[in-house]
DNA sequence: ACAATAAATAGTAATAATTACGATTTATAT
DNA sequence: ATATAAATCGTAATTATTACTATTTATTGT
């Protein structure tokens, strides 16, 4: 996923081409990281002052629908990052603190000989936490 | 881990054994799944109609450290189960309607070929999701 | 059993993340 | 350039969680 990509699935499926949305997809290109919309916010009020949570979340929220960001949820936060761009399913190990994370390259789903059948699986998570060697030094 | 255990675990660490740990721990011995903190007030209010949030967060809070409850999180909410007595480190299959969980026999970290010395690590997440017979039919 | 004491609790307020809403602004197609 | 529907702002509402103080209670030693 590139931001190129990313500006033409947005008007593919009808969603405007703002200044904001430039700026938060290019963030999460720059970054490659999980950021919160707090980051987020941070990050863009140099440009847009006044830019509000509502404009950031929904269009988060957009950004998810759409594939362009992954979402995922620490410490009863939620967290974003630019889609990988490997493209195919995948995990992640981590950084508790500033969201840097490294692909992880095997799906523990396809080792699970637990028998699911009781239930109706929607879907799994499986993350490595701890902290980068920038976060630890 | 069954409730005698937990309260000697309460009384060794210097907790009292008040009525309230003991209905919470009777609560979670019989539920046997997740359950979050409102939903601990809705089981309990007939019994204390006045129980504050305080102490049924303080409490669980408590039961964590001791390795009473499990802790995790789902739809950014905090979620609470009586420890598995098998005792051993496990993985749960959860039901998102009703926290009623089945155990996943391995453990992923085993099977992870990637190289994970660039972070150092602090602990993992692998859960399945999904709906149990009672809730899809 | 009783009193002393330190912990637990109720009632309520504070915090923090997220979502919602009406009025206004803006990107886009015509 | 204009019409229009979407996007945004400013702010309020919501929800889960944590924090605080006065009061109550479980425990311990006598």
């Amino acid at each position: 996923m590139d931001v190129l990509r990313a500006i033409k699935l947005l008007k593919e499926e009808g969603y405007k081409y703002t200044d904001k949305r430039k700026h938060m997809l290019q963030l999460f290109a720059d970054e490659k990281r999980y950021l919160s919309a707090r980051e987020v916010q941070e990050f863009l009020k140099t440009n847009f002052p006044g830019l509000s949570f509502d404009t950031i979340y929904r269009n988060l929220s957009i950004f998810v629908d759409l594939g362009i960001l992954e979402e995922t949820e620490l410490d009863g936060e939620k967290k974003f990052r630019y889609t990988c761009p490997s493209g195919k399913h995948h995990h992640h190990l981590i950084c508790l603190k500033c969201g840097k994370t490294k692909e992880i390259d095997a799906c523990p789903m396809e080792k699970v000989t637990t028998d699911l059948s009781e239930f109706q699986i929607t879907g799994h998570k499986f993350e490595i936490y701890g902290y980068c060697s920038q976060c630890t030094a």
